[in-house]
DNA sequence: CAGCATCCGAACCGATACTG
DNA sequence: CAGTATCGGTTCGGATGCTG
């Protein structure tokens, strides 16, 4: 979705809206970014454990393929929403964590992905 | 996404979480439904000025091709999520509104829309 | 007005293979 | 261990055209 420009949902056409009226429409970004394969669990799994290494989040998350996944973190850090943190040690360890803004969003999503997943 | 394939994100493996630990891997259903174009804005719509015409949506929405709209809608009302109402008049009248469950999402993602439209 | 059928290009995902 | 490169299959989206 290309930005700027504008859909009508926000000026007021034959819909009448009264009430409180934010616009919705232009939601690129990070709601174009969680809605990827396995962003909202990372998010997620971040959320509740603190910073996880790449193998690990493979195994939780029951990645099919390393690249994927690769892909997926590297969308998240361009956003802002993770921090990558690696050590010099033998062997390699590089853990992902959740910036502020990361948590932010964790916290926004809770409620939403506790409903889904009884409903 | 196939339902009911265990990815390993709920068993306690390597990541030790020893707080409240919630599974958000199997993110079916509802999360793919609404990680697709439109549906989301169609949501907030209906959430935020009732009842609306197909054609007031596609305005409003920006709608590109109007047979995406439809398999949109299509979808959401499989989820129950949003309700087709259609009168006998001429011109034809349809209505789409939320569901119960289409307002309860509605609320939870409120929150979290409307912090990724400043961020 | 409301909505489906179809066709084509783009985006995305999965698998395999290969580096630091 | 922690990734990137590449490629083929699938799914999604945009455009056009046609029905009730």
């Amino acid at each position: 979705m290309s930005e700027g420009e504008s859909c009508g949902c926000c000026s007021s056409s034959t819909v009448t809206s009264d009430t409180d009226h934010t616009c919705y429409c232009p939601v690129d970004g990070i709601i174009d970014t969680i809605s990827k394969k396995h962003a909202l669990p990372i998010v997620s799994v971040l959320g509740s454990n603190g910073p996880t290494r790449y193998n690990e989040l493979e195994e939780v998350l029951g990645v099919t393929s390393s690249s994927l996944l690769s892909t997926r973190l590297n969308e998240l850090m361009s956003e802002g929403l993770i921090e990558r943190q690696s050590f010099d040690e033998i062997p390699p360890r590089v853990e992902y964590l959740l910036t502020p803004d990361g948590e932010e969003l964790e916290r926004r999503l809770k409620p939403l992905l506790e409903w889904a997943d009884e409903a």
